[in-house]
DNA sequence: TCGGCGCGGATTGTTCAACAATTTATGGCG
DNA sequence: CGCCATAAATTGTTGAACAATCCGCGCCGA
């Protein structure tokens, strides 16, 4: 029988035996999903993965509960699981959590690191220039998990990693997506820069603005690519 | 054989087959904790459980694996899973998710609803007269939901339910707890005097120094518990 | 008496195989 | 060409089995 195809990971050769494989399988198909191997919408098949990661099928639903509770995956009842597809009314969601979660902690974050911010945001200036965009979305992902750090919060930081973690699904399911990155290398300067000086009131107006328009235009072209 | 006690909940006589059990067996656990039946660092026996519940362990298993991840319950690897029992450090991460997610509710909610929280108030106002501690809980616990209701956003709502889950642990945990409710009936009536003014920027620094006031009392009571 | 030492029982982690319930595909029939 | 019945595939759940790990208890030597 030929290999299920889409995952060909490394087995658990060594693998610590009676240690959290269910925590393994989930972390393997999510990044599976984050790098796009998996596309958004297909159908995650019980046998098939099972076979292909060595695993059995109770395992590998354990790992399905687990990333259905990060919604990364939709569960169907009788159905199976599916990567999640997200479509208009999931972008509003994950920016009504960012609006809400991203500002806050601009203003009231205790260990706010101006500096951290300035190294991803040199960082993305470089890919930048290089037109490296694939650096430059990581860039700007590990400036909005920088920004939410401030809060010294576990659970938070845990819900902006969901969070974007679907962001990446967005991305992956707009068939022809431009580059959203290259323009938001310049509004995180002028926030790091708000932030150096201390202005965090107008630095979380200014976040928020920028959210907005972040979410308008994501869902103009993903309202355009679904007509 | 004796029947392992701890719990006596309506077994799924007429319980549709072939439907998330493991949700239905995470929901009643959820309960049983939540109205401390279980006490917190109680372990919770996989045979013991799922003879009692009448699933298997595999299935028990799945809804340990949501609890889980609610940090309702703590899983020790080879050891069990126990009900989390909430010390001074997850006392102040609680609030470091509270001091951040209400008042930016408050601050930028699109959809506070004053009259819904203003008849939570009410309610916690003849609780009070009556002298219903229970009653009082409960009601406070509404009103902070309701607070985080103006984000519109589930995974929102569904942290902060996660959040007011584990602060009904702490008040488990405390051996002899004193009435907390109490006093909070009054910060909670100024600050919907406050809301229904549309003052939400003076709202918001009233309910984190607020949130403040509690998380020092609760850590203060917990540190005398604990010596 | 007391502090390791090791052994056996109990519990967890994981797999396998089976069956019920449900969905999906198939194929014929009007 | 659409529709319904039946078969095949898939999911939901169970029970039993086995390996790995932890726990308690008695033994031994100092």
């Amino acid at each position: 029988m030929p290999t299920p195809s889409l995952i060909r990971y490394a087995l658990p050769d060594e693998a610590a035996p009676h240690a959290h494989t269910g925590a393994w399988v989930a972390s393997v198909l999510r990044k599976s999903i984050a790098d796009g191997q998996l596309e958004p919408g297909a159908k995650l098949s019980e046998q098939q993965l099972a076979e292909a990661l060595s695993v059995s099928r109770n395992t590998l639903r354990e790992a399905f509960t687990v990333l259905a509770g990060e919604l990364i995956v939709t569960r169907v009842p009788n159905r199976g699981v599916f990567v999640m597809a997200p479509g208009a009314e999931q972008v509003r969601e994950i920016y009504r959590v960012r609006r809400l979660l991203e500002p806050a902690a601009v203003l009231w974050g205790t260990r706010l690191d101006v500096a951290a911010l300035e190294g991803v945001v040199e960082t993305a200036q470089r890919a930048r220039e290089a037109g490296d965009v694939a650096a430059m979305a990581s860039a700007n992902q590990r400036f909005h998990e920088q920004l939410i750090r401030a809060t010294e919060s576990s659970q938070v930081e845990r819900l902006m990693t969901q969070v974007l973690a679907q962001m990446r699904l967005v991305f992956h399911a707009m068939r022809r997506a431009p580059d959203f990155h290259t323009r938001y290398v310049d509004a995180n300067i002028a926030l790091v820069q708000l932030l150096r000086q201390g202005e965090r009131v107008a630095a979380a107006d200014e976040l928020r603005a920028y959210l907005d328009r972040a979410e308008a235009e994501l869902l103009g072209h993903l309202e355009a690519d679904e007509a």
